[in-house]
DNA sequence: AGAGTCATATTGATTGATCAATCAAAATCT
DNA sequence: AGATTTTGATTGATCAATCAATATGACTCT
């Protein structure tokens, strides 16, 4: 079986690359926490994933990679987790709203330590540019399909505000949750988090939304 | 004349020293705007003032202290500009919510500079104990009157949200819309985000705010 | 299977650059 | 004259990046 002998090993050298560069990865989120973007050093980074700090060089040849790569997956995580969460929701507007809303205050994903490295990220003026290349379209895609939802809401249902004021209105609430999270920490705060969204949501559509989430019949 | 002769020199050198302070921070606002927190150096700021780098030094004893001065420069102009608009506005509470809200957008305050500063502060984490020194008591005051005056809208006029939830809400869309702001630059910018809190105000409060603000018969 | 060979990964000392803070000297005001 | 403000060279510390040395497998050939 000459295939698996030359595939094999380098199947196997390429995950242990990746496991590292998602180690390290996931050191400087932390470090950023804790840190801060001002403050971070690569010895930092190293210390928090209990490696060498040469290897961080070595794995991303700079710093600059490093937290630029450090964006892109933060980038990527948060876009998988509310195109899934849009993808196993029933398709009736109000229901994919609700899925939408909610994926943004997954615990999995919306972590204090997570929330801090946005920011982190959102703050530094170098990385402008970079967010756009690197988030820009995902924010896009995002702000697009909740357009489109509010749209529907109309259309199916008979509300009447503007679709493009009620999605960014709803958008920019997340936010501005999510700045808030970042130094209140705990499920409590998330579950407060969330119930805020629903009285916007409600204030928006009575007849789907309660304060506490879609309603009974909403779907 | 021998008190003037006393008191004026004091009274000239002490202006002198607070315009060089004052100096001094904008022009730290500025180049935490260009450079951001993490790149920015005391040459940045004496370059930004024109002046000599040792002033900074000289007037603010260390980088650490002119940031925390910034800072606090910062929130008392904030904490002012909100609180004289209520000041100025008739006491109904549909019209002290809706110069609350307006405050918040004044393009004297609300620059992309100032807001890049702002954000600056809020992603590092060293500087979140300075930030609740500085500004926790100027947050508190600012939920705690529009929380009233939420409540006050429902005592008056019969609307009957959670008014802690309506406040967060409002509150919680402003800061995220500052954070939207601060990349998107333009007094068309400024109105667009006007705009989506008058949406949402109009959700919460139909009778006294439609999308463009304080509806004519809204005091 | 086991010794040998090579590529890749890991380590931490060293280097060079950057920057905050100090300080002595000069300038400006009273 | 005397106090205060301003200047920029110097100092010392910090840190990113480099690099030479070492370790860890993976694959080959006998």
């Amino acid at each position: 079986m000459p295939d698996q002998a030359t595939q094999e090993p380098q199947t196997r050298r390429k995950q242990s690359r990746e496991e590292r560069r998602r180690q390290l990865i996931e050191a400087t989120i932390r470090a950023l926490a804790t840190q801060g973007y001002a403050a971070i050093t690569l010895a930092d980074v190293a210390r928090e994933a209990r490696l060498s700090y040469g290897l961080v060089n070595f794995h991303f040849a700079s710093k600059e990679n490093l937290l630029a790569e450090t964006l892109d997956y933060l980038s990527n995580e948060y876009r998988n987790n509310w195109q899934s969460a849009l993808a196993a929701a029933p398709p009736a507007p109000a229901r994919q709203i609700a899925a939408l809303l909610q994926a943004d205050f997954n615990p999995a994903i919306v972590t204090p330590e997570r929330l801090s490295a946005w920011v982190s990220f959102w703050g530094e003026s170098q990385n402008r540019p970079l967010y756009q290349a690197h988030c820009g379209a995902n924010d896009a895609a995002y702000i697009a399909t909740l357009e489109t939802l509010c749209g529907q809401m109309n259309r199916d249902h008979g509300y009447g505000q503007d679709p493009v004021k009620v999605a960014r209105a709803l958008r920019v609430l997340t936010e501005g949750l999510w700045l808030e999270l970042m130094t209140r920490i705990g499920d409590i705060e998330l579950t407060a988090a969330l119930e805020t969204v629903w009285t916007s949501a409600a204030a928006f559509y009575p007849r789907h939304f309660g304060p506490k989430g879609l309603l009974p019949g909403g779907g």
